[in-house]
DNA sequence: TAAACTTTGTTCATCCACTAGACAAACGTT
DNA sequence: AACGTTTGTCTAGTGGATGAACAAAGTTTA
């Protein structure tokens, strides 16, 4: 209900000081007395709070701003270049990475991808990657200020990946392991959840606070954002919507449960439909190669993606009762279909959600695609640095 | 992401005489010396703060506890009577209202049933509880702090009533009524959403910061807390679980989906089950009919809650992937007939429910029933007054 | 063009809440 | 009875926010 903690001025010191440097990241170029009027500080203490985070590197004094009929003011603009960070999208068959500067701007890029690795080599790939990106990074006061990294699995509530399937992952301190080698904070997180956050900072999440990120591809996986923050559940299990049941005596699913809505609506279903119809003589077939036949107008391949479109409808139905969330973003692989699924999705929610959660409602689709991951985990570890480490000289391991 | 909000010395001293007021409230009887180890503060502070409170009625002091081998304390207990908070449960065939004290103990109780009102007619009803109730508060320093009101229907931030289907109203602003008529603080709330309030405070939820509370009545409701916190959703239409889709291609329900939860789990659809199978023969059947013949062995009746059982089981089911609540609580009437639907719950949780989801997992009924709603309304209108009205001399109409 | 007004940003005295430490009172132990 | 311990109060000191005064640097007006 309430948090038990104490209160005192070193408190208000850093919240405010957190807070005038949101203000700047958020308005930039901004002087010190709009930032005094917008908060509600005294413009003395906006002064020397100001003065503080000069000394630190984080803002820069830009030339005089227009004046408005006074003194012209002197602008103040976010030194997003002091510290850089590294966010990893590890996936099941490739692995991202991206170097970002504290604002989310990517200023290098890394991929490769492969086939059923075993752990050691997957390892191996992610340390020549973070190698890569670490090499790349322009020289800055405060370096790289953390790494963090997008699994598709279970992560607990210590940051352990607890179970990743799709990788044959069990009880990995991938956390531990990265922290020791590069002596940096490390941040683990599922794939669906920084997703979810990518989309709200960067992406078409933008200005809502209330968001259902759908993570489509051979699986389904589902971030929140509740109340503006990430909900991650008692244990940081929450979001497997993949497995809500919505045919109660439908297909078995390998959870062990029946009906299960990623045998409905994700890319592995959409493949073994596929396969079913016998619509390919070709061995590897993909998602690619069903876009493509769509794209040619071959109409079975878009009933497939229409069908898709239906049941990713239903789920998303549920979804919308349960939270009423003001935004649904449907992202990762599938989101490249968007157009053929789209129309079938959208109808079915007209048609099947309740008039009242309709209200205000967006439906979207990702317009980052495959970086909303990475670029939610390097906003995660940036964030960390500029807000919760103002005050502390020492960056490296917690 | 982070409220915006300024910190000053005010806010602090705000903060810490909260802080203080809780922990004397969950550990009273408690000294000073106590208080300062368990918050953090320093013992001048909770001194100073302890005093402001014993001269704002709100505490009191006791005689001195037991020495530890040194001074004996001076024992300091929350004043619950300082104030009463009305709570008031509105059914659609009944309207209970309950006086409680500022702990929630339950000082003086009014029930009336009847059927189909018109909406004057059951606004008459409510003033006649209300004036019981105020008629019968004893005096104390503060008398009544506020109303609470939970109601079987949607609920907007700005706390009217949008729509209540089974009451036939349709966006009434009750608590500009009530706050206008008594001149108290009025908070509206959704029925679901207080029963869960309910049973965190007071109920089997005690403890436990990520609950979802199923209210099983006429329809299905979900009141969710998540990170200790009732969430409500954008608009405040959260928790519409009710209408979540759990056959495909089910029954058509009136909200204009299909295959919805209430349909096979709710005290409507076991009523109509029975109808289906001409189990009775009489006209006025209820739910307490068809416990009393299960209860005298009629396999017939008991299938019928087994059925229950089960479909209430699928919903939870995926509502625990969806939450990874620490527990799940049944709730409303259907809670009384525990004995027959545990098991069949409990036994399709087991085996459908992700194992890793499963873990520190708790499915409880309630044990307070009926009465889980008006306490959770009590509950929220007297921490308002305790939390947040401290340093307001004027309680009255906000 | 000069005077008057506006706006910006700094400085300084003041206020306020928390803290540390001293201290007295009250109690148990030896 | 002497000593140590615990409790609770009091006082001086610290840190941070505030408001007002003020200088600097503009624009507007007569």
């Amino acid at each position: 209900m309430r948090q038990n903690k104490t209160w005192n001025q070193h408190v208000v010191k850093k919240e405010n000081k957190s807070l005038v440097l949101e203000e700047i990241i958020e308005n930039s170029p901004i002087s010190r007395a709009d930032i005094a009027s917008s908060t509600g500080l005294n413009k003395g203490t906006v002064s020397s709070l100001v003065n503080e985070l000069l000394d630190e590197k984080l803002i820069n004094e830009s030339g005089p701003g227009k004046s408005s009929g006074g003194r012209r003011p002197v602008m103040l603009l976010f030194n997003q270049v002091a510290g850089y960070s590294i966010g990893i999208d590890l996936g099941v068959n490739y692995i991202l990475g991206i170097l970002t500067d504290l604002k989310g701007n990517i200023c290098s890029e890394k991929k490769v991808s492969f086939n059923k690795l075993t752990y050691e080599e997957m390892v191996e790939e992610l340390y020549e990657i973070i190698d890569a990106l670490v090499a790349s990074t322009p020289s800055s006061p405060y370096g790289i200020v953390g790494i963090g990294i997008g699994v598709p699995g279970i992560v607990d509530k210590d940051k352990k990946i607890l179970l990743a399937p799709n990788l044959n992952w069990r009880n990995v301190d991938l956390k531990g392991i990265l922290q020791e080698k590069y002596n940096i904070p490390v941040i683990i997180e599922n794939e669906a959840n920084a997703g979810a956050y990518g989309e709200k900072k960067f992406g078409v999440g933008k200005n809502h606070n209330n968001i259902v990120y759908v993570s489509v591809g051979i699986g389904i996986g589902v971030g929140l954002i509740l109340n503006g923050n990430l909900y991650s559940g008692n244990n940081g299990f929450s979001g497997e919507l993949g497995h809500m049941t919505i045919e109660v005596n439908g297909t078995k699913c390998s959870c062990g449960n029946q009906g299960c809505w990623e045998l409905y609506a994700s890319e592995k279903s959409l493949l073994l439909d596929a396969k079913r119809s016998d619509l390919q003589n070709t061995e590897d077939f993909s998602l690619e190669t069903i876009i493509d036949r769509a794209n040619s107008g071959e109409s079975d391949s878009i009933h497939l993606f229409e069908k898709t479109g239906k049941y990713l409808g239903v789920g998303i139905n549920n979804i919308i009762n349960i939270f009423n969330p003001e935004q649904v973003i449907i992202g990762n692989r599938m989101a490249e279909a968007e157009k053929w699924i789209r129309k079938p999705l959208i109808d079915w929610i007209k048609n099947q959600t309740l008039w009242f959660s309709q209200k205000d409602l967006k439906v979207d689709f990702s317009n980052l695609l495959t970086h909303s991951t990475a670029l939610g985990v390097a906003a995660f570890s940036a964030e960390d640095f500029l807000y919760h480490n103002i005050y502390n000289d020492d960056i490296s391991v917690i």
